[in-house]
RNA sequence: GGGCCGCUAGCUCAAUUGGAAGAGCAGCUGACUCUUAAUCAGCCGGUUACAGGUUCGAGUCCUGUGCGGCUCACCA
């Protein structure tokens, strides 16, 4: 870029042309006997046992701060578990490694072995004997008291953010840990994680713009799932009870602080279960995770404290919309009519939108702010849901829950409609109400109705964002701060 | 895609009304045998995102472009 850093990496350079002239490889194999954590783990069951004998070890990691004082000094070196510091005597090491010494930065990956001891100060330490150098780094680092900051950069190298921030390396790990969590209760309810295809002839199981891709050999356009979701119900109907997938999908859509292009959605399907018995393992398995990953059911979101022990509340969606908006969508059975009644609210309503989209705009307009403690809304209308069963006693409405939490939408789950004729029908319906649109419309999944035609059990299905569930145990505000490569867009 | 805001040294940030581009960290040289944001002395480091414009004079004002942030739209 500039001469400046040309600068920086030349000198580096020239340390590195040094230490090669002298025979020694700076990339080299190496074996480390234990982590930065495991040393100081010996070193306080050594002090614990009286034991005369000091351990010795030899460890790895990266030089994260340098304290040069003449005959002695200090490094901090830091590995996946965490950090240690390092002592140096010019009267110990040998010649090369003194001349080697003064050739490491701040940065370069380091093996030392020698024996751990407390400083007067107490901190736990490693006076070297032997220093090996395990990869020289070209690229100075960021500045070591405030991290790296510029959102840009963390984003595009994230590698410096995960070096300079511990908070950011923190929320990965969680995000690690919930995952982990998530596949233990389900399972140890009986739940079999399947894969199905991320390349799909067509885009079905929610309506999003899909990404197009093109396959060579077989010369055909796929999408990239916009859901998993027929695709599980396949494997319901082919014999498994309970199904899940934790996987990557893709929608061709805005991007903002809860939407990131591609993102990781968790769908499980349970035979002879519905959306009643759903929400309840729902509210079980969030409560469980965070108990297990964060060891508390509270946890800090925006400003509020949101308390994660079930029983969740449970709110009618037509009660929710009266409440938070004053419209009760029950009266206005039309889009039309509905429109007009949202105009008077002083809306900006979109002419080409549905009623099924209208009051999805009420949902996120009135009433997804107001849910900040974990709240089920229930009963939705069913042009808004087409692959949901009708209430038995409102063929108006389907048994569909979204859950919201942090006035964001975590969860959607209902009890899918397994009658192949009332399918077919939604999915007409469905395509006759977006013709006048521009954006792509479905195409009737043959494939998917077929497959239902052999019959479908009784299920509940469930899809959970996790991106965003991590977000709310985490106390982030933006997707793009639990995910490690957001989307950005290509700097030129 | 619209609106608002931001972009200054490798990193974190200053720069009064438009009047000499600065500091800390990092780096380099030197001193220092228990430091831990080590300390002390000295030094190096800039196409102020990019391209134009106004002006005696632009980091600062104007126009455009790029990238980012927030937000609106979009997203059942």
């Amino acid at each position: 870029m500039t001469s400046r850093l040309d600068r920086i990496a030349q000198q580096r350079r020239q340390k590195l042309d040094r230490i090669r002239g002298r025979g020694i490889n700076p990339y080299p194999k190496y074996h480390r006997g234990h982590t930065t954590q495991q040393a100081i783990a010996l070193l306080k069951q050594q002090e614990a046992s009286d034991a005369a004998e000091t351990p010795v070890v030899n460890l790895a990691g990266r030089v994260m701060a340098s304290r040069l004082m003449g005959k002695i000094s200090f490094l901090d070196i830091r590995d996946g578990s965490g950090k240690i510091q390092l002592y140096f005597r010019s009267d110990l090491l040998g010649q090369d490694d003194l001349k080697l010494l003064k050739d490491i930065d701040i940065g370069d990956i380091i093996g030392v072995s020698g024996k751990l001891f407390r400083t007067k100060s107490g901190e736990p330490t490693l006076e070297v004997k032997d220093l090996t150098l395990l990869a020289k780094s070209l690229q100075p680092l960021p500045e070591k008291w405030h991290g790296l900051s510029d959102i840009d950069k963390r984003y595009r190298q994230r590698y410096l953010d995960l070096i300079a921030n511990t908070e950011a390396k923190e929320i990965f790990h969680v995000r690690s840990q919930v995952i982990t969590a998530i596949r233990q209760f389900l399972n140890g309810r009986g739940f079999i994680e399947v894969e199905t295809p991320v390349l799909q002839p067509s885009a079905g199981g929610a309506l999003a713009r899909p990404f197009i891709t093109h396959h060579h050999a077989l010369d055909q356009d796929f999408y990239l799932r916009i859901a998993p979701e027929l695709h599980l119900k396949r494997l319901i109907i082919g014999g498994f009870d309970k199904v899940y997938e934790l996987g990557r999908i893709f929608r061709n859509e805005g991007i903002s602080t809860k939407h990131n292009p591609e993102f990781t959605m968790l769908e499980s399907y349970e035979t002879y279960a519905d959306y009643n018995d759903v929400m309840a393992m729902v509210e079980k398995m969030v409560a469980e995770i965070s108990q297990q990953v964060l060891g508390k059911d509270e946890v800090e979101f925006g400003g509020n404290t949101i308390n994660l022990k079930p029983p969740w509340s449970r709110l009618e969606l037509r009660q929710a919309i009266k409440e938070y908006s004053g419209i009760d969508f029950d009266q206005y059975p039309d889009a039309d009519s509905l429109r007009a009644e949202m105009e008077k609210k002083n809306m900006e309503v979109d002419p080409q939108k549905d009623r099924g989209r209208l009051i999805d705009e009420l949902i996120s307009t009135f009433v997804e702010p107001n849910l900040i403690q974990p709240t089920f809304l229930l009963d939705y209308p069913v042009e808004m849901s087409p692959l949901a069963k009708s209430k038995p006693d409102n063929e108006r409405l389907v048994e569909r829950f979204e859950a919201f939490a942090g006035g964001m939408e975590i969860a959607n789950a209902f009890t899918e409609l397994n009658d192949p004729i009332e399918q077919r029908q939604r999915f007409l319906r469905q395509q006759k109400e977006r013709q006048t649109e521009d954006e792509t419309v479905e195409t009737v999944d043959e494939d998917f109705l077929l497959a239902l035609e052999y019959g479908m059990p009784p299920t509940g299905g469930l899809g959970v964002g996790i991106d965003r569930l991590v977000m709310l145990l985490t106390g982030q505000q933006s997707i793009r701060e639990v995910i490690l490569f957001p989307q950005l867009k290509e700097k030129p």
